[in-house]
DNA sequence: TTGAAAGCGCTACCAG
DNA sequence: CTGGTAGCGCTTTCAA
């Protein structure tokens, strides 16, 4: 079933089907009616490959994350996705489970699907990966990873700063005995983040001790790590969580073991995932507007990839402390006074 | 760039070239090596289009749901996508947010491009679709709804007996106050549930109270039901919750709200999500097999397609009760006894 | 306003 | 084992 067998039905030339169906010249009123007839007549769907193949310009862009699991990947897909099709895009996305195999993988899809620009969210890279990318020409996107090459756009958060004003907050609150919870030691992102947390603490806090501790990104990786964490001996009064995602599994974990959180012992996340607002308690944690990211995605990847400037452009993203109640003075610390706000409240340390 | 520019610089046809590309024969190792430099040197990347487009059998599989955010439609993409994988399958996603109108446009893009099969996990549906989608001859496996005709395969939850089960469960505890909490009440799907516990109540229980009220399928329409339900006057001893995400959004309200559960108001969810363990308190929910039905879905859409019957088969799937900590006996309720068991205990009511 | 025909890039069949 | 070539279904000039 093709445009040939509607064009037959409708009496009219393959050529005019198309025109009908693209909405483009001024088809003669009767002969569109009738194509249209026919149309519905076959329930004919026009091959979206020839279409493709047939040279129009794609209408489609790519995503790649690390892990839709966890919510922050899915809120700026889903963001991405709304901007999309309000301008009769379509994306297609790719899950790497952070997995450098499936990084490379799904790049070497999107090119071979002639996406119109591709947003690559992920934490894990090859730079072999950037290059061929780039030589493909595609408009690309980089969230927190990789150099600046021309036709890739950098978006970064500006952790140092977001993990500072946690770092401050809690130092602020009296807190000297942390502790990280991340996962993937190896990749680049988080240990940006944890590197952010040492040199806060070093300038905020000299001599705070910190240990740090993995697991996966997941409810459960959270909780495996905060188990690891508390039979290690180390007694921490702060707990500070590469994401809400893992912060959530960390929460469970010390509950089960009768701690309460904040009285005996804080925890914070970072993202601010809906979920950090449902879980008990509440995360103090550090936004990351994923909405707006993903706006962003699109305007660069949109109709506009072409006029935009070519290169290296970077963006960075500030974030915005958060507190709630995951977060209070340590048990026999010296608190800087009765700094606990209600739930919900947003605002910066002093 | 494309298959003749590589052809030529191997000095080979574009057959030979398709041929190393696509594994088929017994190319002379030489040639094989020759191509495969010029395929390096040039990052070529095949026009996945054209390929398609050639005629070889379609090697994706379509997966349309309602709400990608709810962790079930997530988990059983997830697994259905590890089972392509694995067989060298690859999965498009859309997503309708229950709007039936998205369903039209993404079963459209489905058929536009040509999958091998598609998997429809919607609570809407309008039987024109249906006729459409059997008039393509892709093979079809609808979840939860729709009748059977050929080339789609039915896949229900048997949810009868799930919700008798909780129902069962809870006024054995002695409740009789009930609220069910839900979303969208138009699709059957969802009326199927509030049907069932109407049903299982008037048998076991015929003089309960029952009342009901939707939200949104999110965390916050499960906070924004309860909030209503509560200021509603009504005062249910036990809430039905048509999912766990939603039930997760009713025990926040219920928190925040002084409620203490199970103590003052017992709470169950559906469907058995990881998050159900990772909130407060854990959920007693009625377990989905999402994995199960996942692989289920490759094990008909995948290679099998074809020679599988083609009709109408139809695939029940039958839950389990799972108690956790988020029920127990009404406050002035005739408690049916100590049966408050230990965390995450599996188990069916006697 | 409409039709004829030339590709788009690739696979697969048929020869050699 | 390799090359030539006919499509796959659609869009898009170029003519009429």
């Amino acid at each position: 079933m093709n445009l040939e067998d509607v064009a037959r039905l409708a009496k009219v030339s393959t050529a005019t089907v198309s025109r009908v169906l693209n909405g483009v010249d001024v088809v003669r009123p009767g002969t569109r009616t009738r194509v249209m007839k026919a149309v519905a007549e076959l329930k004919y769907h026009p091959n979206l490959h020839a279409r493709s193949l047939a040279g129009v310009r794609s209408r489609t862009v790519g995503v790649i994350v690390s892990n839709l699991e966890n919510p922050f990947f899915l809120d700026v897909y889903r963001a991405l996705e709304v901007d999309c099709r309000n301008n009769g895009y379509e994306v297609l996305v790719a899950n790497t489970d952070y997995r450098s195999e499936q990084l490379v993988a799904s790049i070497r899809l999107m090119i071979g699907r002639r996406v119109a620009g591709l947003a690559v969210i992920v934490s894990e890279m090859e730079s072999a990966l950037i290059q061929e990318l780039t030589e493909s020409q595609i408009p690309a996107v980089f969230y927190d990873v990789g150099p600046s090459t021309p036709h890739i756009t950098n978006i970064r958060v500006n952790y140092k700063a977001g993990v500072a004003s946690v770092i401050e907050y809690l130092s602020g609150l009296g807190h000297s005995k942390f502790a990280f919870i991340g996962h993937h030691s190896g990749l680049g992102p988080i240990n940006e983040r944890y590197s952010a947390v040492r040199s806060a603490l070093a300038r905020l806090s000299p001599d705070a001790e910190l240990h740090s501790i993995a697991g996966n990104d997941s409810l459960e990786g959270g909780r495996q790590a905060a188990r690891s964490l508390l039979s290690s001996g180390y007694a921490p009064t702060a707990i500070i969580c590469v994401n809400d995602f893992m912060a959530v599994g960390v929460l469970r974990e010390l509950r089960e073991c009768g701690l309460r959180v904040p009285a005996d012992v804080s925890v914070t996340g970072f993202d601010n995932i809906g979920l950090s607002e449902f879980c008990y308690p509440p995360l103090t944690t550090v936004r990351i507007p994923r909405e707006r990211i993903g706006r962003l995605l699109f305007s660069i990847l949109g109709p506009g990839a072409q006029t935009a400037g070519q290169g290296g452009e970077e963006i960075v993203i500030e974030p915005d402390l958060i507190v709630r109640e995951s977060t209070g003075p340590p048990k026999s610390g010296h608190s800087a006074g009765p700094l606990k706000p209600g739930r919900g409240a947003e605002l910066r340390p002093a």
